[in-house]
DNA sequence: GTGCGCCCCTAGGGAGGGGCGCACAAACTCCCTC
């Protein structure tokens, strides 16, 4: 990587070329970093910026920098977005849709003109996109919504993990990351997956003391269904209501608009022209509710969002924060429901289940050990899978590191097919443990008595002592049981025979949380772990 | 893990039960037709 040392006045910039008054909290932070070279990691509240900072960065840098962006729309609301600023600086998004956009990213990049190319990780994968991109060698290559790269990556868009070996190809220009959310270990699957070095790491508060957290637990269905409606009917304002399956966000649109309530359904089973429309009916107030899947959300910038109901729990609380920080972006309160039922999280566990098979990673594994492809469609060929499963299994062999590329795909030294199946196939056994551990803290944090604030900022590592009084366990008086023994700090390193090194998160009552490196989140007896020695300080 | 739809079964026929299999979230790109 060059030198890319600028010294610039950040903030003059901003007034200069963005019409900036001034500075938000960790923008400054975060672009002062990569202009003095570093790979930064920047993870601040939607709302703070995220999109100017590497506006700024690529700015100072001068040349083109590098936008990965994961939806076609959101392409566009950037590409919007950086056209309204002053002159001399060109704009294009690089995706299938749009040949105009293609050919002036092309010329752009061959020129190395100033500006911003927009696309996505699949365009990545293109021969002839990497080789322009390696030789016009991009000053600053931006990571939009990153955490996709932990969340996203491994499962649904394998070209994710593709980006660290495009970003190499471009000469290791700096990396700037970019999320609202990421708790401690999505932050290092980020680092780790985009290979960033030594980064800077801008974290901004988590903290939202404008949302009133509440949870209403039932022990069936149909009950629950009952109180969300009579809940959404009785509400006021613009609001989402999160549910699990397209089928029953359109049952619940459908029962909302009966009752007379402007509901609309928004999953990815619809048309881009539906979304389109119940998105713009959402934002210009003609439709009041809005139920969504996961789909809904991303680039949805509505300040007056005065509730968020989850009519099911999020496979993550990740996933939850991510939800819910859409609602009371104006400052103004908001109330956050979740309607809680035990049984639903099966859903959450059987996504979290789901994967690579040791079929398909002995398929792969010989098909590489055999033919040496050269590339996913040449290996998809020779092991008769589709390129998407040969995708997900590479992805664990990969990270095994059992199996290389250099010029074409091969076992790395020593490591024959059945070695390579057993070490894919226990990266892939943790992986399915940490994702339904994720699932398992979705439910420690419904199931929490105490103050659902500091349990949450707990979660991504903030220090805030409740009670906040605006959560439903403070206001009903309720206060979780204080724990019994606290023998390693909170943040401190630990080490368990099976589990293997891992933080210490949190204690309540008899049990403590720790976050494991490789399997994810654990709740432990705290007693049986001193007594059986189970768990030891690193330090 | 759960719920739903389908099929079969019963043996006056119709309704309902039981068993089984399957679907269940997230997006890009490419290719086709009109």
């Amino acid at each position: 990587m060059d030198d890319v040392r600028v010294s610039v006045d950040v903030a003059g910039l901003a007034r200069e070329r963005l019409a900036f008054d001034s500075l938000r909290p960790g923008q400054e932070e975060s672009v002062r970093a990569v202009l003095e070279g570093k790979d930064t990691l920047a993870v601040l509240a939607t709302g703070t910026g995220k999109t100017a900072i590497y506006q700024l960065a690529g700015l100072a840098l001068g040349g083109v920098t590098v936008v990965v962006s994961p939806l076609v729309a959101l392409q566009r609301d950037q590409l919007r977005a950086l056209s309204e600023h002053p002159a001399g600086v060109e704009v294009a998004e690089l995706n299938a849709s749009d040949s105009a956009g293609r050919r002036m990213a092309h010329d752009m990049l061959s020129n190395d003109r100033p500006g911003f190319v927009l696309l996505s990780p699949e365009q990545l994968t293109h021969p002839d996109v990497l080789d322009l991109l390696a030789a016009s060698r991009p000053r600053l290559v931006a990571v939009d919504e990153a955490h996709l790269v932990s969340e996203w990556g491994q499962d649904f868009r394998p070209d994710y993990l593709r980006l660290s070996a495009a970003i190499r190809a471009m000469q290791r220009p700096p990396v700037l990351a970019l999320t609202a959310t990421a708790a401690p270990p999505v932050r290092k699957e980020i680092i780790h997956r985009l290979e960033m070095r030594d980064p800077a790491v801008v974290v901004g508060g988590f903290d939202r003391p404008n949302l009133n957290l509440a949870v209403f637990t039932f022990a069936d269905d149909e009950t629950k269904n009952r109180r969300l409606l009579s809940h959404v009917r009785s509400s006021r304002g613009p609001g989402i209501v999160y549910v699990a399956t397209h089928r029953h966000a359109e049952d619940l649109a459908h029962e909302l608009a009966i009752a007379g309530v402007p509901a609309q359904a928004y999953h990815a089973g619809l048309s881009a022209k539906q979304r389109r429309e119940v998105q713009d009916s959402f934002l210009a107030d003609h439709c009041r509710v809005v139920v969504a899947t996961i789909a809904f959300g991303m680039g949805i910038d509505k300040p007056g969002i005065r509730w968020v109901s989850h009519a099911e729990a999020p496979g993550s609380i990740d996933a939850y924060y991510q939800e819910i920080g859409r609602a009371g972006r104006d400052g103004e309160p908001a109330d956050i429901e979740l309607f809680y039922r035990h049984a639903n999280l099966g859903l959450n566990r059987f996504f979290a289940s789901g994967g690579v098979t040791d079929a398909d990673l002995l398929a792969v594994a010989t098909a590489i050990d055999e033919h040496r492809p050269a590339d996913i469609p040449e290996l998809a060929a020779a092991s008769g899978l589709s390129p998407a499963r040969v995708e997900r299994a590479l992805g664990r062999l990969t990270d095994a590191r059992v199996v290389a590329i250099s010029h074409r795909f091969h076992l790395a030294a020593h490591v024959d097919v059945d070695r390579a199946v057993a070490a894919a196939s226990a990266v892939e056994h943790d992986r399915r443990e940490a994702a339904r551990s994720r699932v398992e803290m979705m439910a420690a944090y419904a199931e929490y008595g105490g103050c659902r604030r500091e349990w949450l900022l707990s979660y991504f590592g903030e220090q805030y002592d409740g009670p906040c009084g605006n959560c439903d366990n403070d206001l009903a008086g309720r206060t979780a049981a204080p724990a019994d023994d606290q023998p390693f700090p909170v943040g401190s390193r630990v080490t368990h025979p099976t589990f293997g090194p891992g933080q210490v998160e949190h204690y309540t009552g008899n049990a403590m949380t720790v976050l494991f490196d490789r399997v994810g989140y654990k709740e432990l007896r705290t007693a049986f772990m001193i007594h059986n020695h189970l768990l030891k300080s690193e330090s």
